[in-house]
RNA sequence: CGCGGGGUAGAGGAGAGGUACCUCGGGAGGCUCAUAACCUCCAGACCCCGGUUCAAUUCCGGGCCCCGCAA
């Protein structure tokens, strides 16, 4: 009877680190809620400091900074991690281990090595495919399916750290290429809940990392502005997970000529009939959302 | 005050100080073996509040909303 009860309190009282959280994006915010659900609540947050954005250029903190602010969670918004300030905080919190998500900055190895259960990272890619910068976007912009989610922990070099769980994401391929905005959540939500489970297991110290192949490492490049430009000339499906991949941000786009002056036309979504790229939805510049084929009525 | 564009039928556009036009869609009818094609007809609109004016949807001022850039 005594046996029984102690097994099962082991089994349902799971150990509870107290964690410290690196993240910034809407994608970062998506995992601290799959923690959350599994009973992870940070104590602490960093995360990227206010920037000025939107239309009126108002100064706005990170989607992280604002959940933590609503669950009353202290947060540290430095502009750069290397700053002895900063060290000593996270050193003085007691944290016994770090999670990072989507925070954006490469973290220091003096950091990293600070909790007892070290660093753990959400990387939303089957490492050591698709390191770096844009691991969910590049996914599709490089035709790369299935894709999934890495749990690793955080050394030194651009994530090639030892991996501690992995999953593959379930996309139809129906469904493929799937739009950027959609498969950030999809992949932040199962990250997030992968992340959770193996929290649990690695604080027990029921796991063994496995170290990367990193022979078969491939990097994901930065996504920058100009490269959501479409040429028609190109091959339509590569265009297509253009368009599908920089869903969102940057979005894809193309120019035409208007009374002398080039207007700049944004492609929200588009197809592939009988072999060529067809826009469906656009919004030219300065007007709304519209469907394509009421923009070409009215050219 | 970061820069800029815009709000006209259900959709997309044109327009002008005094009958608001076009394309698509909707409805009715016609032609046709038949049709998403063609023909005829019909319904349906000027974002809000002030000002100027004989007259404002149009010009002026304010407001609300939408969008592109930028970040």
């Amino acid at each position: 009877m005594k046996r029984k009860n102690s097994k099962k309190q082991k089994m349902n009282n799971k150990i509870n680190p107290t964690v410290a959280f690196f993240g910034s994006s809407q994608i970062s915010v998506w995992v601290l809620e799959e923690l959350e659900k599994e009973g992870i609540l940070p104590s602490l947050v960093i995360t990227n400091p206010d920037t000025r954005q939107g239309r009126k250029m108002i100064l706005t903190e990170t989607p992280v900074a604002q959940w933590a602010q609503q669950k009353s969670i202290a947060t540290f918004k430095p502009a750069s991690l290397r700053n002895e300030e900063i060290v000593a905080t996270l050193k003085a919190s007691g944290c016994d281990l770090f999670i990072v998500a989507a925070y954006g900055k490469m973290i220091p190895e003096e950091i990293l090595n600070i909790p007892r259960f070290k660093t753990l990272n959400m990387h939303p890619s089957l490492l050591p495919k698709l390191r770096g910068a844009s691991p969910i976007r590049s996914a599709i912009l490089e035709d790369v399916h299935p894709t999934g989610v890495s749990i690793m922990i955080l050394t030194k070099g651009l994530d090639e750290g030892p991996i501690l769980a992995q999953e593959e994401t379930q996309i139809e391929d129906s469904e493929w290429p799937i739009k950027g905005t959609v498969l950030d959540e999809i992949l932040a939500h199962q990250g997030g809940k992968l992340l959770a489970k193996t929290i649990h297991t690695w604080v027990s110290g029921n796991m063994q990392p496995q170290e990367q192949n990193h022979e078969e490492a491939t990097y994901s490049q930065k996504i920058t502005k100009e490269m959501g430009e479409i040429d028609f000339s190109n091959d339509p499906y590569k265009n297509l997970l253009r368009i599908r991949a920089f869903d969102g941000w940057p979005g894809a786009f193309f120019f035409v000529e208007r009374k002398g002056a080039l207007v700049r036309i944004k492609i929200l979504d588009a197809l592939i009939q009988d072999g060529v790229l067809v826009p469906t939805k656009i919004i030219p510049e300065g007007k709304k959302e519209m469907l394509y084929e009421d923009f070409l009525r009215s050219q």
